[in-house]
RNA sequence: GCGCGGGUGGCGGAACUGGUAUACGCGCUAGCUUGAGGAGCUAGUUCCGAGAGGAUUGCGAGUUCGAAUCUCGCCCCGCGCACCA
């Protein structure tokens, strides 16, 4: 590709200069038009390809976008720089996660600054460095005395190969989120995070996101998995106790022909104290422990059960009905109890017909009569009431209200609300991560260090290798400690925080980077948050995201801050695909911006990112494309290099009123795709018709204000060409300082229009009229014209159909 | 299995509340220009057809004067959740 314009010397040029005005910091002491425009900060790994700079390209559009709307816009940048590459670097190549993380710091700030994405570095924030971490053991502290920070004991998901627990929402599909292995289950003493204390809010509050896509609200949802049930107690026959199942469709009650315990049924063992088999049973027992969760949770694995011994009354009707245990109850939901329905659920359908249990129809198919004797599925639709007292006949749907009332009258039942959220577990036996600022007293137990130690800070010398216990253990000058209370010898906490608890807050340190006495100054994050614009990834659909909506309800509710969500808008753009797949190192596909911006400049790698398709959808990338975006931007260079210069060589003065329609419809629609969602693959596609437009209509002067026009709309797109092109045109930078054109609406209207014709429903003509005709002339101009007469001669019109502005259709007989 | 996206030329993708399908860009073809061009300019480019014309938005039906868009049934791709009682 030939060089037409000198991109190297203007992106030099330009974001030196934007640097050395502070174009892009903000004062927070004026939050007047404020907008708060916000990426999801990156982890410092290596080194970004262009699928990354997607995220911070598209960012840098809307603030730029605002602040030429006159807005006063925060676009802080940090570093999310705890964590396990940097630790597992260091395993390997013998380099501290210090240095390893300053040094890719240095790389990805360099990287950012070349794509021209403007940041107010003034506010950087590194959240492995002390000044950042004190605080986030501040705020676990305030959930420590509030009780939202516990430990227990737990079965929890754990990786072999980062020798650490995970949280739930860490683990995919079984598997560790970081590195692919196989989670296992260990019996492990951790810290958690009461999050489920917040499910209800978590769910509720997301009709406040307006804003955020609909299918991140979904996943949230999804994930915190509430549902409405009835809680019923069963009692044990020969015994004064009973086991609590819990249900959704309390309509089924009468059809539980058995109850079902999982393995891990607290009750397991009392109640088979006494039975003959109690060695089989435990053995069974045993064995589905001790399968992989991944294993028990797939879809095709085989439903496998045992006879307790014992029996419950349903209480309802007073049926005897056998209770088993099986591998397909889940001890995590509910009670760990299920009553098992066999007519109207298909997983106790397989297991009744395996183990040839009692299958009772208790809710009707309206067309055909069940039979349980012939079914072959699981009857799981609505129906109408049998089998049920005095509650036959009735639809299924109104009879739940009714059994639930009826239950919670005799004291048998009572409706309930459940959820799939767990508890957040936040330590982890990695070195890489904030210290847990506790410590463990012989005397006074679990005790919080007290806020005037903090930070805890993290010991140099640790040793790294990882051997399922957190390697702080390995230094016992961090280890020793006294208790603050007692003052007597004590131990410090020897596991570290998920890096997600870092990133849970992160948001609110930038609006007082500095402050060294609290996380934040609480008048200024009132008038700052919530952001006004939040950018990342889908990724973080279920784990920041609703972490961070999580830590900033707590801080809300213990007065810290006045606002309880804290990103108001969201959008998630969508990854950026090379040669069918993701962009990663491993397949060797990651396309460089270094050497991009080296050949075409950072202005072409911009739009071409912008221009390569919806912004929230995934695109494939293509070398070509980028050859496009060049050109275009060489032309648009050569444009206003020659504005003015040759003058009047090929003069259209017809054409001028048609470009300035042409550039006042081109403002609207830019404006317009950019407020209306980022739509700016068409907003460029449009400017780019401008841009050609201006090109037929030759070299008068008039052509100016379209020129000037085409510069500004490109600016947020394309920064440094257009303020060179800006400057060119004998303008004063920055042209950021610039008022974002408008458009007039008078000005937009077509004086003459094509309206389509059709005859019968098929174009046959397009006649060129005045807006403003009337529709009698415009039938007789249509009659008139040539190719429609050929359509319609000697026929009958039977019907016209005129959309005005749009369309005729002309029926015939 | 459930939920959410999506399926439009050789390719990335346009098309507002049903109203000219294929904007813009890539690629390709021809011409001009050039010492040469992976440069620029001009014209063309959904498919079939010389043309008139016909066909076409994953497939099949329906509603409508008119459907990429609405309704019903099905197929394929991506993502999320997944024995959640």
């Amino acid at each position: 590709m030939e060089k037409v314009y000198p991109f190297d010397k203007i992106e030099a040029k330009w974001q030196k200069y934007w640097r050395d005005k502070k174009l892009f910091e903000a004062n927070t002491a004026d939050y007047k038009n404020k907008f708060y425009c916000l990426m999801m900060f990156p982890y410092p790994s290596a080194a970004l390809h262009v699928g990354h700079g997607r995220n911070y390209i598209i960012g840098d559009v809307v603030a730029r976008y605002k602040k030429m709307k006159g807005f006063n816009v925060l676009t802080p940048m940090g570093w999310d720089a705890f964590g396990l590459p940097a630790e597992n670097a260091a395993i390997k190549d013998n380099i501290h996660p210090k240095t390893s993380t300053t040094n890719n710091i240095k790389t990805m700030k360099r990287q950012l600054n070349s794509w021209g994405v403007c940041y107010d570095w003034s506010r950087e924030i590194t959240s492995c460095f002390p000044d950042y971490y004190k605080w986030t053991q501040w705020i676990f502290l305030k959930l420590f005395e509030k009780g939202l920070a516990y430990k227990k004991k737990a079965y929890v998901n754990w990786c072999p190969s980062c020798n650490t627990v995970l949280a739930n929402e860490q683990v995919i599909d079984g598997r560790c989120e970081r590195c692919d292995t196989q989670v296992s289950q260990k019996d492990l003493e951790q810290w958690f995070f009461k999050i489920t204390e917040y499910a209800e809010r978590l769910i509720k509050d997301l009709d406040k996101l307006k804003h955020w896509p609909e299918r991140v609200k979904i996943m949230q949802t999804n994930w915190i998995g509430k549902s409405h049930g009835v809680n019923i107690h069963f009692p044990i026959e020969g015994s004064n106790r009973s086991l609590t199942c819990f249900t959704t469709r309390i309509d089924t009650i009468f059809g539980a022909t058995y109850m079902v315990l999982a393995a891990e049924h607290p009750e397991v063992p009392n109640l088979i104290k006494d039975v003959k088999n109690r060695d089989e049973i435990i053995k069974f027992v045993e064995a589905v422990r001790n399968e992989s969760k991944i294993k028990r949770a797939a879809v095709d694995v085989e439903k496998k059960g045992i006879f307790s011994g014992r029996y419950v009354i349903n209480p309802v009707n007073n049926k005897k009905i056998p209770l088993w245990i099986a591998n397909y109850v889940l001890m995590e939901y509910g009670t760990g109890a299920v009553m098992a329905v066999p007519a109207h659920d298909q997983r106790d359908f397989e297991f009744a017909k395996k183990y040839s249990l009692p299958i009772d129809v208790v809710i009707d198919d309206p067309k055909f009569p069940l039979d349980a004797e012939i079914m072959k599925s699981a009857y799981v639709k609505d129906g109408k009431m049998i089998n049920s007292d005095q509650f036959n006949g009735m639809n299924n749907r109104e009879a739940m209200q009714g059994i639930s009332e009826f239950m919670e009258k005799k004291g048998i039942g009572k409706r309930c609300v459940q959820f799939k959220l767990r508890d957040w577990l936040i330590s982890r036996q990695r070195y890489w991560g904030a210290p847990i600022p506790v410590i463990y007293c012989d005397k006074c137990g679990i005790v919080g260090v007290s806020e005037k130690d903090l930070p805890v800070l993290l010991p140099e010398n640790a040793k790294f290798k990882p051997h399922g216990e957190s390697p702080l253990k390995s230094s016992e000058k961090f280890v020793e400690t006294k208790c603050p209370k007692c003052k007597s010898k004590a131990r410090r906490e020897i596991d570290t925080m998920d890096t997600f608890v870092d990133s849970s807050w992160y948001f609110l340190r930038f609006i007082s980077p500095y402050a060294s006495d609290k996380p934040f100054n609480k008048r200024d994050v009132d008038n700052w948050l919530p952001v006004d614009q939040y950018i990342g990834g889908v990724e973080h659909a279920i784990l920041h995201l609703l972490y961070s909506r999580f830590i900033t309800k707590v801080l809300y509710d213990l007065k810290l801050i006045s606002f309880d969500e804290p990103f108001e808008d969201l959008f998630t753009q969508g990854m950026i695909i090379k040669d069918g797949a993701k962009m990663s190192k491993s397949k060797g596909n990651v396309v460089s911006p270094d050497d991009l911006i080296k050949r075409y400049g950072a202005d072409t790698v911009r739009l071409y990112t912008l221009f390569i398709g919806p912004p929230e959808r995934d695109a494939e990338w293509s070398d070509r494309g980028v050859d496009g975006a060049y050109r275009f931007l060489s032309r648009v260079w050569r444009l206003v290099e020659r504005a003015g210069k040759e003058r009047n060589k090929k003069k259209v003065p017809d054409n001028i009123l048609g470009l300035k329609r042409k550039m006042h419809q081109t403002i609207k629609k830019v404006t317009d795709d950019i407020e209306k969602g980022f739509h700016f693959n068409t907003a460029i596609s449009a400017i780019m018709e401008l841009v050609n437009e201006t090109y037929s209509v030759g070299n008068d002067e008039k052509i100016h204000e379209a020129v000037k026009t085409v510069v500004l709309l490109l600016s947020p797109f394309v920064p440094h060409i257009a303020e060179e092109l800006w400057e060119k045109l004998g303008n004063k930078p920055s042209i950021l300082k610039q008022n974002w054109p408008l458009y007039d609406e008078s000005l937009i209207e077509e004086e003459k229009i094509t309206i389509p014709v059709q005859v019968n429903g098929r174009l046959r003509s397009k006649v060129l009229v005045r807006a403003d005709i009337v529709e009698d002339d415009l039938k007789s101009e249509i009659l008139s014209d040539e190719k429609v007469k050929k359509w319609t001669e000697g026929k009958n019109i039977s019907k016209w159909i005129v959309v005005p502005k749009k369309l005729v259709n002309i029926l015939l007989r």
